[in-house]
RNA sequence: GCUCACAUAGCUCAGGCGGUAGAGCACUUCCUUGGUAAGGAAGAGGUCAUCGGUUCAAAUCCGAUUGUGAGCACCA
């Protein structure tokens, strides 16, 4: 499992929040060059370069494929075709669909081609020829693609690459020889759809991917390693541990959370209390809903109108018998709320900084297309804050919002993920609608969070056009078990909000200040944090996290009277044991122990009785211990308050 | 939203070239009182996602819809 996410990782570089005062680990893991920004698509990792031999492998793999498609579907175009991340996919208009049936016919001609150690040439042609010459291959896509490439990079000429009786328009570099590229390191994926340059105004291709390594073991360990990670896909693991069911009859996206998922929940919300609580957060609460009409004033409409539920009108009548109309909408984030709390009392800037915090319930329409699981859903409990703060007081805040993600994570043993800071896009095509209009605020606020990041020491990758509207934030990315990256944590800076609210403090000037505004989600939604938790873990939770803490079973039904004992006295103490039922063989509650991942199985029977002890049984290990109840008893409470991620001895 | 695929019992799946369904697990009852990953028996469970079409006959073929998955786009 740990050699595939290695393998998977799309960045070399993560970011290691080492950045406890009173702790000052040797950078661990820490790289300097702060300002290593890097492009985010996938096949700009960095960790395979052009003149990498399997670079050239799956390259020439792209066109190989092709190939074979253009054999299989007379009349196909060419769109993109590159390596990636553990392979390569190629773009295609088909003039019939292919389907992953067709995988072993491709795959053999793949096979084919490759054995006819067909040569890749290189030859360049001055650009008018160039262009002439993709259009005799009746490549419309590639002849847009010249064109944009002359255009702005002012090139002169176009590279093409022939193998056999295959043509593209390609930068390079191949191998030599089709030879040189291994028949058996290669394996097609799926099939999927794409647009045309990734722009859903395009036409949409048919898009084929590809597993390619440098050897069969290499590929054989990567699908091994693949299709154990889908064991931990949380999807799966949430149906088979009873954490949380969707239901359509409630709705797409609207998860309903079981018993077992609640006790997480409630666990993660526990601890983020205690974390908040020392770090000068006060708890608040807020209503789901909201007159639509703030968000005009935040800004959020109308330009969010079509991510939010549509607004419920609701007709009131005045004492003379009129009627009123109001529009209601359902919050998309808690900010508004909480603004409207920060306003509710003349602030000093002596309060500053005011940290307001609440597991906020918010409602966004997503896409169809982009529902699944508990990562991408339409209702969700989001571990919000918002912090109002000066100028000065940002770049403390920021620390502590960032040694607080520090903590959370280590505690949670929480090392895959990598910072990314998030910034505007000067030239979005959506421009002035979707970013607040302010230049200068942006620059000065993101180079704000850059001196941040740099003054803690921390890597990350800079994204162009992913900032919030109201200013840029820092994302913390997590993988899921697919390889994917997904924003867990957040933390943002908005300098333009509590304006357009008229958010004020009286300054020790005597005069009004608008205050700063950080939000932050360390914790994120419940649902996509526990989603990467039951991914990271696999489904066995430490014991502190566990839905069922201690599971006691016992040899036969003669001693179940001293195992409900046992289960009372951990009850006692808020310990959530449970008694396995007595109709089983011992055999039979271990495995259904095992299988429900329950990290402490305590095995009695008639020696325990005898001495009054418990046979404690790990999740996952082998040897067992057999102590006191009191010894046992002590140990677990310590394990629960430490929430450590092993058992106390 | 887009492309492709898929939808059979609570779960995992088999079957069905058109004649109204089957397994394992789970569940219920009974027997068994068993020291470490499945003790045994019986029973209950399904309009084969929904709607429409073709047909003497549809769970099977066709269409639409809904949902799910992979990916693209989106993602405060």
């Amino acid at each position: 499992m740990l050699g595939y996410r290695q393998r998977n990782r799309v960045f070399q570089v993560r970011g290691h929040l080492a950045v406890r005062a009173e702790q000052h680990h040797s950078r661990r893991g820490l790289v300097s060059s702060c300002n290593r920004s890097r492009p985010l698509p996938l096949e700009h990792s960095g960790e395979i370069k052009p003149d990498d031999k399997l670079y050239q492998i799956r390259h020439s793999l792209a066109h190989v494929l092709a190939q074979a498609v253009l054999e299989l579907r007379e009349g196909a175009t060419l769109g993109f075709g590159p390596p990636i991340q553990d392979g390569f996919y190629y773009d295609f208009v088909l003039p019939e669909p292919i389907t992953e049936s067709d995988f072993p016919e491709l795959e053999r001609r793949m096979r084919r081609i490759i054995k006819k150690n067909q040569r890749f040439y290189r030859e360049e042609l001055p650009k008018t020829e160039a262009l002439a010459r993709i259009d005799e291959m009746g490549e419309p896509y590639k002849r847009e693609y010249a064109e944009e490439l002359c255009a702005k990079n002012g090139l002169e000429a176009l590279s093409f690459y022939r193998n056999g009786p295959f043509l593209d328009m390609c930068e390079g570099p191949h191998v030599e020889s089709s030879k040189e590229i291994p028949r058996d390191a290669f394996k097609l994926r799926s099939v999927a759809g794409a647009y045309w340059r990734g722009d859903s105004r395009n036409k949409m291709m048919t898009r084929i991917y590809a597993w390619a390594f440098e050897d069969k073991a290499t590929l054989d360990s990567h699908v091994e390693a693949y299709e154990l990670a889908q064991a931990r896909d949380h999807k799966k693991l949430g149906r088979e541990l009873d954490i949380y069911v969707i239901d359509n009859e409630i709705g797409r996206g609207l998860p309903l959370w079981l018993p077992n998922g609640t006790v997480i929940r409630d666990e993660l919300e526990k601890l983020a209390r205690e974390l908040e609580f020392k770090d000068g957060y006060q708890r608040v609460a807020t209503p789901h809903l909201a007159k639509q009409e703030l968000f005009y004033r935040t800004g959020h409409l109308p330009y969010y109108a079509e991510d939010m539920y549509p607004p419920l009108e609701v007709i009131e009548h005045t004492e003379h018998g009129d009627e009123v109309k109001e529009s209601y909408v359902l919050k998309p984030m808690n900010c508004p709320h909480h603004h409207k709390i920060f306003a509710s009392s003349l602030r000093s800037y002596r309060e500053l900084p005011v940290r307001l915090a609440e597991y906020g319930h918010v409602y966004r329409f997503e896409d169809s297309g982009a529902v699944g699981g508990l990562l991408r859903v339409r209702g969700m409990c989001m571990n919000d804050a918002h912090i109002y703060c000066t100028e000065d007081q940002i770049g403390a805040e920021f620390r502590n919002v960032i040694q607080l993600y520090d903590h959370a994570y280590s505690i949670l043993g929480l090392k895959d993920y990598y910072l990314r800071l998030s910034c505007w896009d000067p030239d979005d095509p959506l421009g002035k609608n979707k970013y607040v209009d302010e230049p200068e605020a942006w620059e000065k606020s993101q180079d704000a969070l850059r001196a941040i990041l740099k003054e803690l020491e921390l890597d990350y990758v800079e994204a162009t056009g992913e900032a919030a509207f109201y200013g840029p934030k820092i994302d913390v990315q997590f993988p899921t078990v697919t390889g994917r990256y997904e924003s867990l944590s957040t933390v943002q800076l908005d300098f333009a909000i509590p304006k357009r609210l008229d958010l004020k403090y009286v300054g020790s000037d005597g005069a009004e200040h608008v205050p700063y505004c950080i939000h932050r989600a360390p914790f994120s939604t419940h649902e996509r944090f526990v989603a990467y938790l039951i991914e990271h873990f696999g489904g066995a939770f430490p014991t502190w996290l566990a839905p069922v803490q201690v599971q006691v079973l016992t040899v036969s039904e003669q001693f179940d009277e001293y195992a409900q004992k046992v289960v009372d006295v951990l009850r006692a103490d808020f310990v959530r044991a449970e008694l396995a039922s007595a109709n089983d063989t011992v055999a039979k509650k271990i495995r259904d122990g095992t299988t429900r991942k329950i990290p402490n199985l305590l095995v009695v029977g008639e020696r325990e009785v005898a001495s009054q002890e418990v046979t404690l049984r790990r999740y996952g290990v082998r040897e067992q211990l057999t102590m006191s109840l009191e010894s046992f008893k002590a140990k677990l409470l310590k394990t629960i308050q430490t929430r450590a991620l092993e058992f106390m001895q």
